[in-house]
RNA sequence: GCCGAAGUGGCGGAACUGGUAGACGCGCUGGAUUCAAAAUCCAGUAAUGGCAACAUUGUGUGGGUUCGAGUCCCACCUUCGGUACCA
């Protein structure tokens, strides 16, 4: 990697292939004539191909990073060969805690860092040559963009979700019905006689963005609040210094009321099993119960979820999570040591800990009663860290006999344990096996089956009015608060601390510029610190949170259908022309955040009749990753001296990383080695055979690992269509796969035969005329039927085998004929559109390649009239023999049985069974 | 633990609904070309035995179904991704 060839030329430089000239020359002359511009085309169908836009970090792009792009490129430019008009846009989502760190460290203004880092990736993404539609670029920073974020947010505020209508609705209708009749728990005449600010309070539990309490990672030391991936173990990453849980007030998202939408839509997306149940298990939707149990001492009512309220003759005890409200009152006093023993215990424990040991049973008992409420027997009330307190009421009955944990808890802590299903009849049933079974010692329930007891006991706790039928979600509703400057600032003013929003025409509310992007030491955003922004007017402030880095991309992909629109959000018209989106390729990283968060906004878009689709993307594909090849140096222990790979088991060693670009085919460049570090400056080498042998091994591409290779590095030693087609052809989509910079050679020699079909070295002559062999069309089509079909799978891998498979044969044949070698051109300018525009004009044509119709398949060139058959013996392959398809399967019976192999292999014996299917094979049972 | 995906030559990988395992490419070996190198071209390349024809073995492991299994079924092992005491 450390010595780049210069391009491939050699005498006669116009009739090689000079990528580098190439490439330059197609990429400013596509966009002079606008190829890639796209818009609503009535006579066209549409397809709309989408990638998850970046964030423009500093680093820049690494190989693994323009995999999605490449497919959806080669996605995009099939499907405009096939006559779709293609909205296949690229963007930023450039707000975002890096910029601002490096602000914090530099005083650089983020947006500075942003435009920079984005014009970096702009010019790496142009060089591999995507049809993007430039013009079409959103940046979620740019307050034209942003307003819409705030303008969204405003409608998420003034909307509630309407469970009878099982949609969002406007907040006034709410209004108007605690007018009419009042609410849940209060009357209209209550309604009425509550002041506004009450009345606002009220309000803020339905609104669809509403405000609450929440705690926070705070960090004393640094004066801020730190996002969850900021925190390790209990400590800031940057500093080390102590985080605590502190309470405070932010802004959420009401996600939960969409919990059954979003989970039921799933099954009519085209999305992998593995994503469709990624999104299945966040959302976690659980049937049961709610059931109250009263206390024996004081009024402490303790209410309970529980997915089983079959087994609640078999409620031995109660357990409360350590931080639930009412721990404090159900301690006795004679266990109030104990208790507080151990919820020290308890909080101490880092939520690490607690994941790390799930066998070990904790618990203390809190001294209190319940009442259970069918038997009325008093059942004690346990306090333990397997009840969580973020889930359900987190407060549970506990049912030793039909669940492991609370039987684990029961056996360590000698609780009573009583059966309730009758097994018997199938002894290999194990606990918590709701399939089998029927009720037993549970009173009105005895002799049912688990269904029909869960109804049952469902319906008489309605009928006591001591619980209900419920579903509950792993689900939370989503923070959207954050203390940070470099985010959307929300369109939010106080007026005496009640939150009201500012009037459409304010929007955007514009970041204000700020002295330092330091946090305040106090909670606060930096822009807290920006007074004269702040403060309106007496008893008038902004909200000084922004929003968090998933509010722009929630929903970008509609933007990109009208960029430039100052009047909405969209048109409705090109958001109806463009609907869904039909491919969606991005990491599966964001298999539950992102897609879920989009799907929520576009949901609640949807009952605003703001946009026609409910669902925003019809497929969705998840890109695997490229991994790192990193190349390892063995240095001996106590030493600067280094073992070659061949050698390192005779020492004791450590293998340490290196920078693979000292390193080519595995054999260290020792003069770079010493310059890369001055520890190394001195090192000593033991060689194999002259040379240092690196080890290597393949993980994640990181900067970490020095094994990060640029794709602009790719694109000056073999060219951005090389890079295209090799990334494609080194496996699967969807899976994980090395980057091994050695392997590219195959498909730059690929290109180069290409080359070589059109300008063959010994034959200056221009391209044939006259008709093509029948062999050479044979070739073509079988591409065309190969290429088609693994295109439409993504498939593209084995299509670009396909097609050197076609350059092998047409090659060999020396086909130079335009009827054959232009429908060629046309196969492969997906995969490498700048080869394939510089040959299309290089036979004569003056427009581009990019606007040609696919080929049409002729499948009468597939048809075939003799076919060999393999002919095996007892399942094993042992002769081949060319048969006429025209064969019936008792010729084909006879003709088998002429061969020498098969007689031989027959040994006199006559055949037990013959089996013949036409077309593919013959099996002789002996 | 649970959910999901996957285990095939030295390497990346191919094989449609059960029908010639290893396409295509890398690498490697030999040869041509060259003063030499690069580049290019030709031949070979799963393992074992054999000059060869050919034979035996072979798709994570062990069973099974079938005329026939990489592909289907059962059990298990390993790797990767997700999730985590979810009541």
């Amino acid at each position: 990697m450390c010595s780049f060839n210069q391009n491939w030329t050699t005498t006669g430089a116009s009739m090689d292939y000079d990528f580098s000239a190439i490439e330059k020359k197609w990429q400013d002359w596509w966009q002079e004539q606008g190829v890639y511009r796209v818009s609503e085309d009535p006579d066209k169908p549409k397809c709309y191909v989408l990638d998850m836009f970046p964030y423009p970090s500093g680093a820049g792009l690494h190989v693994g990073h323009p995999l999605g792009y490449i497919a959806t490129d080669i996605y995009s430019r099939y499907k405009r060969h096939t006559g779709h008009a293609v909205l296949h846009p690229m963007g930023f989502d450039a707000f975002g805690l890096p910029a601002e760190q490096y602000a914090i460290e530099t005083g650089q203004h983020p947006a500075r860092t942003t435009a920079d880092n984005i014009a970096t990736f702009t010019n790496q993404l142009r060089r591999i040559g995507f049809d993007y539609d430039w013009s079409r670029q959103v940046v979620t920073a740019d307050p034209d963009y942003y307003r819409w974020t705030q303008w969204i947010f405003c409608q998420l505020f003034s909307h509630w979700y309407d469970p009878d209508a099982g949609a969002a609705r406007p907040i006034e209708t709410l209004q108007a019905q605690f007018i009419a009749q009042g609410g849940s728990d209060f009357s209209a005449a209550e309604w009425a006689a509550m002041d506004n600010q009450r009345q606002q309070e009220v309000l803020m539990g339905y609104r669809l963005a509403y405000l609450d309490y929440a705690d926070v990672n705070w960090c004393e030391a640094l004066g801020t609040v730190l996002a969850n991936d900021e925190v390790k173990d209990g400590v800031s990453e940057r500093g080390g210094h102590p985080v605590v849980r502190k309470r405070m007030r932010q802004w959420f998202l009401r996600i939960t009321a969409y919990a059954d939408r979003l989970l039921n839509a799933l099954d009519a997306l085209d999305w992998s099993p593995a994503l469709k149940e990624m999104q299945r298990n966040w959302i976690g939707r659980s049937e049961g119960a709610s059931c109250v149990f009263r206390t024996k001492e004081g009024n402490h009512p303790i209410e309970i979820f529980t997915t089983r309220p079959d087994t609640l003759f078999g409620a031995t005890f109660l357990v409360l999570a350590p931080e639930h409200s009412l721990v404090a009152s159900l301690t006795t006093a004679e266990q109030s040591a104990a208790v507080a023993q151990y919820l020290a215990y308890a909080s101490s424990r880092s939520e690490r800990e607690r994941m790390a040991d799930t066998k070990t049973v904790t618990g203390v008992f809190s001294g209190s009663y319940a009442e259970h409420p069918f038997s009325g027997e008093p059942i004690p009330i346990w306090i333990a860290e397997y009840v969580l307190a973020g889930y359900g009421t987190g407060a549970i009955m506990a049912v030793p006999s039909d669940d492991n944990r609370d039987y684990a808890f029961a056996q360590h802590y000698g609780l009573p344990i009583i059966e309730v299903i009758d097994r018997s009849e199938h002894p290999t049933a194990e606990r918590e096996d709701k399939s089998v079974g029927l009720l037993m010692n549970s009173g009105f329930l005895n002799g049912m089956p688990i269904n029909a007891a869960i109804q049952a006991a469902i319906a008489e706790l309605e009928h006591r009015g001591i619980g209900q039928r419920r579903v509950n979600y792993r689900l939370r509703d989503a923070g959207f608060s954050r203390q940070r400057y470099w985010g959307e600032p929300f369109p939010i003013v106080y007026r005496r601390g009640v939150p009201e929003l500012v009037p459409e025409s304010a929007l955007p509310v514009l970041l204000p510029e700020v002295n330092s992007y330091r946090p305040t030491g106090d909670g606060n955003s930096p822009i807290a610190s920006a007074r004269e922004w702040v403060e309106l007017a007496p008893g008038l402030e902004r909200e000084t949170d922004t929003m968090p880095g998933y509010a722009g991309s929630s929903w970008y992909w509609l933007r990109y259908m009208d960029p430039g629109n100052r009047q909405a959000f969209v048109d409705p018209k090109k958001e109806q022309y463009w609907g869904q989106v039909d491919l969606y390729m991005g990491g599966a990283e964001h298999a539950v955040g992102h897609l879920l968060y989009s799907r929520f906004w576009n949901q609640f878009l949807f009952d605003l009749n703001l946009v026609s689709q409910a669902e925003p993307f019809r497929k969705m594909v998840n890109q695997g990753m490229i991994q790192g090849r990193s190349s390892l140096v063995y240095r001996i222990e106590g030493s600067n001296t280094f073992a070659s790979a061949g050698l390192k088991e005779q020492y004791n060693t450590t293998a340490l990383h290196v920078d693979i670009h000292l390193v080519e085919d595995d054999k260290l460049d020792l003069q770079g080695f010493r310059a890369w570090r001055d520890e190394y400056q001195n090192a000593e080498f033991l060689l194999e055979e002259g040379v240092y042998r690196c080890g290597a091994e393949v993980e994640k591409m990181s900067k970490r690992w020095y094994n990060v290779v640029n794709p602009d590095e790719v694109c000056d030693r073999y060219g951005a269509d090389t890079l295209r087609i090799y990334e494609m052809f080194l496996g699967p989509l969807d899976q994980a796969k090395p980057w091994d910079t050695r392997g590219i050679d195959g498909s730059f020699r690929f290109l180069k035969k290409v080359w070589r079909l059109f300008y063959p070295r010994e034959n200056k002559a221009p391209i044939a005329e006259e008709a093509p062999s029948t062999e050479a069309l044979k070739v073509l089509h079988r591409a065309i039927a190969k290429v088609q079909a693994d295109i439409e799978r993504l498939a593209f891998n084995t299509a670009v085998s396909a097609l050197m498979v076609a350059v092998n044969e047409l090659t060999a044949l020396k086909c130079r004929n335009r009827a054959v070698l232009e429908p060629l051109i046309i196969l492969l300018s997906p995969f490498a559109p700048h080869i394939s525009e510089e040959l299309w004009h290089g036979i004569g044509h003056q427009t581009s390649v990019v606007l040609q119709p696919f080929p049409q398949l002729n499948e009468s060139f597939l048809a075939e009239d003799s076919f060999e058959y393999p002919i095996s013996v007892n399942g094993k392959l042992r002769d081949k023999v060319a048969l006429s398809l025209a064969l019936n399967e008792a010729q084909i019976e006879a003709a088998v049985l002429q061969r020498d192999l098969v007689l031989k292999w027959l040994d006199g014996k006559a055949p037990k069974k013959i089996i013949v299917v036409k077309g593919k094979i013959v099996n002789v049972v002996v």
